[in-house]
DNA sequence: TCGATACGATACGGTTGCGTTTCGTTGTGG
DNA sequence: CCACAACGAAACGCAACCGTATCGTATCGA
């Protein structure tokens, strides 16, 4: 309850504007009781992110577009909320003041993600449907990219951009 | 300088964590001053914005392809830095909490770039390299996020892969 | 029943920061 | 030379927050 309230209220206020009077109001729990267990602010929302890790579905259509449009769909869906944006602000203001922080953010939020969005690439390059040669970061970058920066920006992506975006990407680099 | 020194440290702290004292202390400019001129943080914080506007060069190299691989090495030269990031972060982050702020960081820093590479894609599609159907917004959406995402990631773009990051991006749309 | 452990409520000290106020100083125009 | 405006230095009240400490209570096993 604390951890996930924590995380919760992290998406909601950021890092910096969290308090830990917050958590403890929010999970129904006194401050003493989070410092019992924690020992301060930043270990606690560490603690919060390895105990709920975001993650994807692991989509298997038969081809690599189509796994890709169908990861594509499910971050649209669930993925571009206040929440995410609140999230990704604060790993990027967290690199030069918490580095600590950005990482633990990026390796149980983002990692996580990309791993999955990799294996669906690297699939394709195994069935032939995309060069050998292919970039996969650079894919993924194009793809999770376009999406962060709708969302840095406040607006919401269509579904036919979605599906324009990755279709692009794809044939882009080369995919049958 | 008062201005200027706000701006500058927007850049390093970010919103929350600026100070009105920092930017005394580094403007050489008593605090008092500062609230003479500015009711309070928030406006302070615009009218650094006002102020100080990003600008992109106007590349002409004869091709749009070529354009957009010469924006694509101003940016990556420029405009991936930490300053940057915290300046993106902050955008995020006051999307929530501070509308008004996130509306004018876009306004002055994220508008006039995107103006910038608009212009840019127009003169393709004039001039017949791209197709009249292109989602030119989806284009720089492309260009912009995946250097987004790396800096959002911390880590660098290299110049070969901008340079690959355009062309799928250019080949994927349909261009000659 | 008893002791240990965890807990909630609460207050505390210390720090930081916002925005205000006071007061003495500087400088500039008339 | 003087009046006035702008300024710097410094202190202030106020609030938020971090992390600690105190104390009374509830729970639970022996």
């Amino acid at each position: 309850m604390i951890l996930s309230s924590t995380l919760r209220l992290m998406g909601q206020y950021g890092y910096d504007a969290l308090s830990v009077e917050k958590v403890a109001k929010s999970a129904g729990v006194s401050k003493a009781t989070i410092y019992r267990r924690y020992p301060n602010k930043l270990e606690l929302v560490l603690g919060s992110l390895d105990q709920n890790l975001y993650s994807l579905p692991a989509p298997d259509t038969g081809s690599g577009l189509g796994d890709l449009h169908e990861l594509a769909q499910m971050i649209l869906s669930f993925g571009l909320n206040d929440e995410t944006r609140c999230m990704f602000g604060t790993m990027m203001m967290a690199r030069a003041r918490h580095p600590e922080l950005a990482q633990a953010m990026h390796k149980r939020i983002v990692s996580p993600r990309r791993l999955r969005v990799r294996s669906v690439l690297e699939r394709a390059v195994a069935r032939g449907e995309l060069p050998k040669e292919t970039p996969l970061e650079l894919v993924m970058d194009l793809v999770f990219g376009a999406m962060l920066v709708r969302l840095a920006r406040g607006e919401r992506l269509r579904k036919d951009e979605a599906r324009k975006l990755v279709d692009a990407t794809w044939q882009g680099m080369g995919g049958a």
